[in-house]
DNA sequence: CTTTAGCACTCTAAAAGTAAGAGTGCTAAA
DNA sequence: TTTAGCACTCTTACTTTTAGAGTGCTAAAG
C-alpha cells in the first residue's frame, strides 16, 4: 500500500466511474479497455480492477459482474479525477434563455423558476430554500392601522425584504402611542441580524416599554410571532419525478421513502441548512450526508446571495451515480444568475 | 329491459363494490353469497352477475375472474346504494384533534394543514386550493411609503384578505398627491369583486387621474400587476405518496404520469375549479371527468367559504376504487371546519 | 319459471426449470 | 509484467408446469 493509486489505477477508476455514471450499468474489463483505449488487455484491467476493489474504490454488486464505484471510488473521482469543463454553447443558450428574467420580479418566482430550470438542467430533483428572512439584518418596522381593532405590521429589512403581517390590538393605541412605541423599537433593533432578535431581547424591551406604556403587550406577541414564524421557511422542489427516471430507484418502496422526504418541508430545510456551506459548492456521497433517508443519495449544494449576503440554499438530490461534472456547473451558472438577479 | 335492476342485483351490485373497494380484488360469485348471506347460492348469484354485466355495471377483467365494478356500477352505487354514515367516534376524535384550531392564525397554515388531514384521513392524496383573492370584493387600498423611492402597496378585501406589494417609485408622490390619488381609487373601487376589477376598468381610472395628476403611472402598474399576479393561485397538495400505496398504481409509468400532474399547479387548479360546484360535493368518476390526466381516477371535490363567499375548492384524488363513503364524510366535516375558521 | 348442484373449461399467477451471456479469477505461457 | 485461454459463477430472460379460483352451461330439483 505504497502508492495507493497509481496512475494507471486512476485511469481506469476514472474511466469505470464515467462510464457506469453514463450507462447505470456494472463496467466490465473488457469494456474498459476497449473504449479508453491505453494499450492494455482486459486481463491486465481485470487484476488493476480487483487491486482498486481491495482498495475500496470500486464494489462488484455479485461475483461474476463488473464493477461500480463505492462511496469512496466516487469521493475519489470528485476530488482528483473529474475534470470540471464550462458548459456546452448549447447548453448556456439553453439555460440562459430559460433564466429570461422578464416579468421576474417578485422573488419567490424567480426562486420557482430556477428550482425548475435546476432539475431540468440536471434531470434530477432539484431543491431550493426561499430566502432565509433571519439572516438579514432588521431596518425598520412599522405598525399601519387598518380599522379599529387590526393593524398590519411592516418588517423591512437591508436585503429588501418585507414581511408583513395582520394583527388585532384589542386596546386600541393612540396614533401617537403607536408612533412612539414603533420609533423606540426601531432604535433598539437597527441593525441587528433577525436571528439575533432573540426572545430574551424582546422581553427586555418590553421591560423597557412597559415602564411608559401599558398596553403593548398585543404589539409584543406579533412581533415575536412574526420572528417565529420565519424559521419554516419554503422549501421549492423540482422535478421531483425525474427520480422516477433513474434506474436506481426502480423499486416502489424506495420511490415512496423519497417522495415522503419530499413532502417534509422542514426536513429539507433542514437537511439544505445542514449540508451547505456559505463560500462553496458542497458534495455529499452517500454516507457523507447526514441525514438517513438521503445515505443513498448523493447531495450537491450551493448557496445564493442577496448583497453578498449569504440568504438561501439550493440543492440537488439524486443517486450517487449522478454526473458530478454537469451538475456543478449547472449550479455555478445558476448560483450566478441567482445572485445577480435577486440583487438588483 | 324493463325493470334494469331490481332489488336483488342492487343487493349484490352493492356487496360487490364493497367488497371491491375493500379488498382490490375482483369479487367471485361465492364471496358474494357467503359473505352477505341472502339466502342464495353462488350459482344463482351468478346468473344475476352475468346480467349486471350485460347491463354495463360490472366488468371481467378477464374470461375467468371474479367481477369489478365499471364506471356506471360506481356511479349508480354512489347515486342509489352508498348509506352515508356519520363518521365513528374515533374517527370524530382523530380529525378534531388534528385540527385543533391552536395557534393557526395564518390562512396559508389553516389550509395546509387541512390538506395534510384530508389526506391521511381518506389515505388518498388531497389537493386544496388557496383562498381565491379574486372572488373577494375591494374594500380598500393604500400606499405606504418606505423610504424615497419605494412604497408598500396594501390592498384589504372584504373577506379580510391583506395583499401586498412593494413597488418602486421613480418619481416622488408628496404625501398629499399620493392620499388624494389612493382616496380616488378607494372611492371607485369599493365593493368591486376583484374579478370585476378589470384592466379596462384600471384604465378608465387612469384616464381620470391623469387630468391632474401626471405621475401616477408607475402607480397603477402596480395595482394592475397586483391583481394579474393573483391568477396563479397556489394549491396545496397532501399525501401524495398515498397513490404509491394503491395497487393500481404499482406501474411505475402510471405513477410517474401522476407525479407529473402533481407538479403542474395551473393544471391543478384548473381540474379544481372546473371540477367543482360552490353548493355542494361533487363526485366525478373516471371518465367523468374532463381532464384526461385523471380519467382512471375519481376525485372528489367539496368548497369552502368566508363570510357565506364561496373562495376555494378542496379535492381528494385517487382510484376509483376509492371509499367513497368515507371521502365525503370526511370532506363534509373539513369544508364545515375550514367554514368556520376562516370566518372567524 | 326459478334455483341449484355438478362439472368441464379457461385463465392467471406463482413456482420451477432451462438457456444464454457477461464477467470473473486463475494458470501458464509470452 | 502482461496476456491468452478456460472453467466457473451468477443473473436475467424465457419457457414450462402446476394449482387455484371462477366461470358458464346443463340438467335436475323446487
Amino acid at each position: 500500500m505504497t502508492a495507493p493509486v497509481n496512475e494507471r489505477k486512476q485511469q481506469i477508476l476514472r474511466a469505470v466511474v464515467i462510464n457506469y455514471i453514463k450507462t447505470a450499468e456494472p463496467v466490465g474489463s473488457r469494456t474498459v479497455a476497449r473504449s479508453y483505449r491505453m494499450g492494455l488487455s482486459s486481463a491486465t484491467i481485470r487484476n488493476e480492477m480487483a487491486d482498486l476493489e481491495e482498495l475500496g474504490y470500486l464494489v462488484q454488486p455479485h461475483t461474476s459482474a463488473g464493477r461500480i464505484p463505492s462511496q469512496r471510488g466516487y469521493r475519489y473521482y470528485v476530488d482528483n479525477l473529474m475534470d470540471l469543463e464550462d458548459l456546452s454553447d448549447a447548453d448556456e443558450m439553453a439555460l440562459s434563455s430559460s433564466l429570461s428574467t422578464e416579468k421576474m420580479r417578485e422573488i419567490e418566482q424567480i426562486i420557482f423558476n430556477s428550482a425548475r430550470v435546476l432539475s431540468s438542467a440536471t434531470n434530477q430533483t432539484s431543491l431550493i430554500m426561499g430566502p432565509q428572512f433571519k439572516k438579514s439584518a432588521f431596518r425598520q418596522m412599522r405598525i399601519l392601522p387598518l380599522d379599529e381593532t387590526r393593524g398590519l405590521v411592516v418588517l423591512i429589512t437591508d436585503t429588501g425584504f418585507i414581511k408583513n403581517k395582520v394583527i388585532d390590538m384589542k386596546q386600541q393605541l393612540s396614533q401617537a402611542e403607536l408612533h412612539q412605541v414603533v420609533s423606540y423599537i426601531n432604535q433598539k433593533l437597527y441593525g441587528l441580524t433577525i436571528d439575533q432578535v432573540t426572545t430574551s431581547l424582546i422581553n427586555e424591551l418590553k421591560r423597557d416599554l412597559f415602564k411608559r406604556l401599558e398596553i403593548l403587550e398585543q404589539a409584543f406577541i406579533l412581533l415575536e410571532e412574526s420572528l417565529k414564524e420565519e424559521k419554516q421557511i419554503r422549501v421549492f422542489l423540482g422535478g421531483t419525478t425525474n427520480i422516477l427516471n433513474q434506474p436506481e430507484f426502480k423499486d416502489v418502496d424506495k420511490i415512496r421513502r423519497m417522495l415522503n422526504l419530499f413532502e417534509q418541508e422542514p426536513l429539507l430545510f433542514k437537511i439544505l441548512e445542514e449540508s451547505s456551506n456559505d463560500d462553496d459548492i458542497v458534495i455529499r456521497i452517500g454516507g457523507e450526508n447526514e441525514f438517513s433517508d438521503i445515505q443513498e443519495c448523493t447531495l450537491i449544494t450551493g448557496t445564493y446571495k442577496i448583497h453578498e449576503k449569504t440568504i438561501g440554499t439550493l440543492g440537488v438530490l439524486g443517486p450517487t451515480r449522478m454526473d458530478y461534472s454537469r451538475v456543478i456547473s449547472v449550479m455555478r451558472r445558476l448560483v450566478d444568475h441567482l445572485n445577480q438577479s435577486l440583487s438588483s
